[in-house]
DNA sequence: GGTCATTTTGTTACAGTATCACAAATATTC
DNA sequence: GAATATTTGTGATACTGTAACAAAATGACC
């Protein structure tokens, strides 16, 4: 069970698993859906947790950074398509330091994805493959 | 080149590359980088256009459509992880319906998406793969 | 060219998402 | 139990996105 996992591993690491944070982590296995912090936010006001965003994100924060949860991306910006061929799958590669961002070829992953899929009987209508991380330039910068 | 292809498919497509739109790819051409819609909408309204949000959501959304410039997904929403092993990367089955989300393993993936950054020299330090779509339930309840 | 329907642009107003800064409370260490 | 560090709570505010409607531009038709 998720919980009593989560409890054994923040006692081993010497990070606490507070009532909030406990909590935040029932409420998202209760829900088995994708919440928003605010909805989460809630909840926890509503068991007489305070009552600002920054309760919920904090706790939402510690979740993901042990482990415990995931944060689930969506929509913010947007970036010309330099391969603007119709129905094309890329794979961002977003460097974090100047924020350039490339675009390369998904076609190696798509079978692998659609076979995942399938096993699961899930239908996929968008495709989202990104990597965050340094780009060449930047991560040279940072070795130096 | 980029906007030259853009003119002729727009002209093909019977849709129309306004001034605002094609203003707007420029931006993102110029850039080279991922950028939030206010970013654009200040270059926008420098330019004479004008300066309330939606201007710059409604051309993003149609270079978007027309397949010129790409959403980059960014954070919204949680859920608790299923399998807290360390440093998993799991793909996201999305259900757009009724917004279940589902963790598959991505393994499969790794290997590709590695070799991938490597030949981009690219240092991935997150990886995010989700599929949007339907789930099993979902998809059969829309079918009848 | 003038009229009509359609599309596009612009504005106001507002909803939803996220963070900063600081005070109060709670644990931990010695 | 006093000192320190961590965590929780609050108010204020910034950032991101959408709804609704009026004005302007465009295209089709006569």
């Amino acid at each position: 069970m998720v919980l009593r996992r989560a409890e054994e591993q923040t006692r081993a690491e010497g990070v606490r698993l507070t009532p909030v944070r406990r909590r935040t982590l029932e409420i998202l296995l209760e829900s088995h859906r994708a919440m928003g912090a605010y909805e989460v936010l809630e909840k926890l006001a509503a068991d007489g947790y305070g009552k600002q965003p920054p309760v919920a994100y904090r706790a939402l924060e510690f979740l993901v950074e042990q482990g415990f949860a995931h944060r689930i991306q969506r929509l913010n910006a947007y970036a010309a398509c330099l391969s603007p061929e119709r129905n094309h799958a890329p794979v961002f590669l977003i460097c974090r330091s100047c924020e350039q961002v490339a675009e390369a070829d998904a076609s190696a992953l798509r079978g692998a994805l659609q076979d995942l899929a399938a096993r699961s009987e899930f239908t996929p209508e968008r495709i989202t493959v990104e990597l965050l991380g340094l780009c060449a330039r930047c991560s040279a910068e940072a070795a130096a």
